[in-house]
DNA sequence: TTCAGTTAGTAACGCGCGTTATCAACAGCG
DNA sequence: CGCTGTTGATAACGCGCGTTACTAACTGAA
């Protein structure tokens, strides 16, 4: 005849629910002074003799406060919610990290709530509302929706009752605040480091032409070829699906165009997937790395670039940054600061590794 | 003078805070009624035609229940609680997604708590304790504990309060259920895949082999050896590092210890990462992939296996499935029903690419 | 002695909601 | 007419806590 809610553990017998009253009881005062001990009130006027009584009673009945109560009560939760699509996500994960270790230092809860939507105005847009829906039940105080790589978003509408902030996405219709990685500035600094080692052939393994992405790193990479004195060869950017494929075709199309001289001394991909693809075309040729064709990625994703051989030197995506800028931002947002700029943008840090 | 609890966002002035009191008042009934109403309660007897007025008043109002208070009031959150290391996670999120999906289903809410710890007894042992005190603080009803890799752990002691399960882990001391991925079964299908395409001299490039992936994957390969009248070769089997580096020499050392006869036709890596560097010994040495040797992983790293050139032939660990079930068991726990088994084995599904 | 000021603490209200007890109106029945 | 049962609703309590008002006791000064 075991009750229905008690687990089978045998040490769970302790009663459930010690409260606020259980602990003055047991130190002789009244629930008031619980209260003003444990939130370390200003002007509270408790002699510290009840005081560490008090918190001797809260240790052995091994009291903790009811966060939903309090929040009930002080009508502030101190959660956020984030919405986003974990499905896909081999880079949300790290953008959530970000913004839940940024949390717990600011002492906050991060409600996660999944958004199995991969186009805004998919047919699953319907769950992305229900998931926003359910955090604002939840009484979030600010709201942040990440993307899993950065494009424009449709945010739902309830989503405008609280401090709303975007991660690697804009709001492509309103004025919500957005935090987007530097692909511009991430393009230069690759390219750079291109023409440092002295590459001034250098081919681009390019993303589809119409993505931020691609737009942001073809610009800086322009960027960094002219400050050089260089132009970029319209012949020598070539685009492909954004797989290990795909940068394999691309890179056997650049690669093949020249037999011998004019063949580039350098490829960027402007992905480490890409990158990936390029490597084994490049090994096919009985071409070395980084000896005969150097090779820088973007993206750093940790499971190819710092696997593949050699290592591959990439740039970059400051997901983690991101997720902590976000909630900071929202932090600032709910407190009533104004914000700092309706887009910011995170630079994008170079890492070397031995591709180059 | 900007109210500071006020977003700046102009079409929040919508006045936070529509309760059931204004529903009631708008509908021209008792806040009793609303309530009834809204929780679809059997014997309510509220006459259709209120029943209808006070969910138009619902909607108009935009009414939105508070999940805090009603906890409070009916003294269950419908929250569990996960607490996980998201860092290093390559594998967490999926775990996460089986979860949080199946919670989704469940009608519950996961609340996700950080927990930076590689080794349960480590110097953070802090940070998780504090998170489970954090989430308890919630009053989770469950708490959920998951691994990024399979091996034991300590739980914290106050753990015990609630019903626990434990995820791609087990309890090193207590009792606690765990789910846990079924190695052995995983082994033994991955070598008999290698015997059905005809390999009888099969190499295994292993993990460490203390950990619980090791011991049960080995065994496994052993069980389908011996039902084909075979025995696994000690020569052929070379631990190493967990990474790409690790996979290149093991296999390095298997294939150059039979210069021609003799020589291995199949490799059986005990990850995906240790397969990959054993494509570049492979093809280092002009052996093609898998005319010449074949190649099956384990763990089914996306990033990995489905990129590698040709794609990886491996054994999935079931991460989502697993995430499902520990809810689902959890579900089963918090409703009073006794736990199926101390520890639920998971199937590890081949996943049919071209290494073999 | 009286009065203002401090110290140490408590009673009581309300947050938004679930839930139980209660009530009024009305029908049916003897 | 009085009694019971049903329908349709409401008043009131409590969940655990933050917070405001208030009190009682003890100073020290006039």
């Amino acid at each position: 005849m075991a009750k229905s809610t008690t687990p089978g553990n045998p040490a769970a017998v302790k009663q459930r629910g010690v409260t606020m009253k259980d602990v003055a009881k047991h130190a002789g005062v009244s629930r008031t002074a619980v209260s003003f001990v444990l939130s370390n009130r200003e002007n509270a006027s408790i002699s510290e003799e009840t005081r560490t009584r008090i918190n001797e009673a809260v240790q052995e009945l091994g009291y903790r406060p009811n966060a939903g109560a309090r929040a009930l009560a002080s009508q502030r939760s101190d959660w956020y919610g984030i919405v986003t699509e974990i499905v896909t996500a081999p880079f949300a994960v790290d953008i959530i990290k970000g913004a839940q270790d940024q949390a717990w230092l600011d002492r906050r809860f991060l409600l996660i709530a999944p958004s199995d939507q991969a186009d805004a105005v998919g047919p699953n847009q319907g769950l992305e509302d229900a998931a926003t829906e359910k955090l604002l039940e939840q009484r979030v105080e600010g709201l942040l929706y990440a993307a899993t790589f950065h494009r424009g978003v449709h945010v739902p509408a309830s989503a405008n009752e609280v401090p709303t902030v975007l991660i690697n996405c804009f709001d492509a219709d309103g004025k919500l605040p957005s935090i987007v990685p530097d692909e511009r500035a991430g393009g230069r600094v690759a390219v750079e480091r291109l023409l440092q080692a002295g590459h001034t052939r250098i081919g681009v393994i390019n993303l589809d032409p119409a993505i931020p992405a691609a737009v942001g790193r073809l610009e800086g990479a322009r960027e960094a070829l002219a400050v050089a004195g260089l132009e970029l060869d319209p012949e020598l950017v070539v685009s492909g699906y954004a797989t290990a494929d795909g940068g394999y075709e691309a890179a056997c199309r650049i690669l093949d165009r020249y037999p011998q001289e004019g063949r580039p001394t350098a490829l960027f991909c402007l992905n480490d997937r890409m990158a990936m693809g390029a490597y084994d075309a490049i090994k096919e040729r009985g071409l070395t790395i980084p000896g005969d064709v150097a090779v820088i990625g973007f993206d750093n994703q940790e499971l190819i670039a710092a696997y593949l051989r050699p290592k591959l030197t990439t740039v970059a995506l400051p997901f983690e940054k991101m997720g902590a800028l976000g909630v900071q931002t929202l932090t600032a947002l709910t407190a009533g600061q104004p914000i700092i700029a309706d887009q910011q943008l995170v630079d994008c840090p170079l890492l070397e590794r031995s591709s180059v």
